[in-house]
Formats: structure tokens, C-alpha cells, sequence
DNA sequence: TGATCCGCTTGCATTTTGCAAGAGAATTTT
DNA sequence: AAAATTCTCTTGCAAAATGCAAGCGGATCA
């Protein structure tokens, strides 16, 4: 069985979502996208963590294969290529928060600040919804024609 | 730098999470853990996806390294090991259903009822509540002195 | 006391990853 | 208009991780 294979697995709600995330540079890429406004291949590759092209460009088609990210060229430069996150992504972004709350309490080294996760604790729904038009606005920005 | 390195990855919250989530195996074992009541080696061993033992092996000590599983020897059959679910792990069962609910929106053969998420949507904390008592039920079963 | 269970470890073939170089199209610079 | 540069990938190869089968040592069972 091919990783590609398991990559669409399903049936156990746990085991879909390790299909996605449970790839280490799949999480950092829909970070990216969902978390820091990042849409083209260059931004992602140059992220922090320092993804080599030939995986960057594998996890952009699997998370395109996977409905996450919507592959677009750039309305206003044809050599750029646009990854845009779709409903579905931005649909993980309770569970992704969750996630960082958890790590906040538990990484000693966390660059977080409390006060993200007594404030995604007083009213999530806030929380999602500043990251939600975040996204709106980075997406239109991009897409405005000019 | 090897894979144990970056999965000490810390400072930002995602990547902290990424390093333990952002992998396939690491991921299902905390969910039978959390989930399924699973303990032992062999009860890991025997999860349907069919993990190798070497890697099983490997998963169980990462795990254990970075403070989701308390390792002990069963207390009434010493040839048996039992991997216990921390706190620390345990925290993370808001996120995990999170998931899971974003699971069953997606995945169009999932198996879980429509019921389960509405009833996170509903009492969130009634849910968790009920994982977590019979996360206390399995570990006390497996515990009492005879 | 021999057979079986249990939690691993080892060796080896296959697959995936990481790194460096480069290709081809679009864009910018000269 | 030509040359240099930007940008998204692709390719080749070495190194690392994974999957598979066999086996080992201690505990347990018959």
C-alpha cells in the first residue's frame, strides 16, 4: 500500500484525520496557510522549519488532492502560483487553536502568550472568526484585479 | 539534525504539536489510547491499520519520551507492559474530537453517526467528561491490587 | 518442564526524505 | 531586444525511515 493510499484513508474519523495531519509538513503548511497569510510556493518555502522543494511541492499537491488548499495562478503575475485554503481548511481552525492552547500549556519553550489561550478559553467563536477574515482578507488582496 | 530533534521542536505552538501529531502512527496510538482503551503493546499491536513492531516500539518510547504515556509494568502480570495515558495526553481530547467532528463533516464514508457531533456542538465539556472517565475506569481496572 | 505469551530487537529490502543542481516559463532590468 | 533574475517545480542521488520476517529472553501456563 502506497502512502498516497493511506493518505485518503477513511471510514474512522481519527484515522482521516491523521491521513492529513498526521504528516508533520502537511500541519506546518496548513499552519502557514491558515495561521501567517502564506499563499504562494516561496512563502511556504521559506518558512522557519526550512522544507526542501521537491517535499514542499509534493505536500501542496497532496493537500490540493485532499480538498485543503485550492491551486490558482496569480491573477496578476502568471509566474507566481497561488495556494488558497478552502472552506474545508478553514474549517480545522477550532481543532488547529486547540491544538496551540494545548502546546502553550505544555511546551516550556512556548513563544505564546498566555493571555492566546484565556482568550481563544473566554470566546472561541471570536478567536475563529479574527483568523477567518484574516484569511478573507489576505485572499482578497490578492485577487482584487487592478 | 535526526527525527528525535524535531520532534523536541518547540517555541512556536504549531510546530510543538506538529511534532508529535505530525505523525501517522504517534497519532493513532494516542487515539487508542484515549479512545479505544487500549494499554498494552499487543493491544496497540492489534489496531486494525496494522503497524510494524519495530515502529510500534519506537512510537511507544517517543510517546513516553515527550510525556504522553506513563510506562509501568502490569501490576498483577509482570510479562505485560502498560502505556497509561498523562495528563498532558489527556489535555489534548479537546482538540482530538475537535478533529474528529471535522472528520465526519468531511470524510463522506466516515462511520460516526451525526450524533457525535452534535453533541460535542452541544456540551463539549459533557463529552470530554465521559472520555475521560473511562480513560479512569480502564486505568483503575488494570491498577487495583487482587 | 515443555510450550506459549509478551514485549521487544535485529537484519534486510523497500520507500521516503533531504540536498543540490537545473529546467522552463514569466518577469524585470539593462 | 537581450540579458539577468524570479518563480515553480523536476531530477538524480545519498541518507534516513519504514515495513517485514525472524528471533530472543523473560514470564506464564499446561
Amino acid at each position: 500500500m502506497t502512502k498516497a493510499q493511506k493518505f485518503d484513508w477513511h471510514g474512522c474519523p481519527t484515522r482521516y484525520a491523521a491521513g492529513i495531519f498526521g504528516d508533520k509538513w502537511c500541519f506546518l503548511l496548513l499552519r502557514d496557510a491558515l495561521l501567517h497569510g502564506k499563499r504562494t510556493y516561496s512563502d511556504f518555502y521559506n518558512s522557519p522549519e526550512g522544507i526542501s522543494t521537491n517535499i514542499l511541492a509534493d505536500r501542496l499537491s497532496r493537500l490540493e488532492a485532499a480538498g485543503m488548499l485550492d491551486r490558482q495562478i496569480h491573477p496578476r503575475k502568471a509566474s507566481k502560483v497561488c495556494y488558497f485554503p478552502t472552506r474545508k481548511a478553514r474549517d480545522i481552525l477550532p481543532a488547529l487553536i486547540g491544538m496551540m492552547v494545548w502546546s502553550t500549556k505544555y511546551d516550556e519553550h512556548t513563544e505564546a502568550p498566555d493571555s492566546f489561550a484565556e482568550a481563544f478559553k473566554n470566546d472561541p467563536d471570536k478567536t475563529i472568526e479574527w483568523y477567518e477574515a484574516e484569511i478573507s482578507r489576505v485572499d482578497a488582496e490578492i485577487l482584487q484585479a487592478r
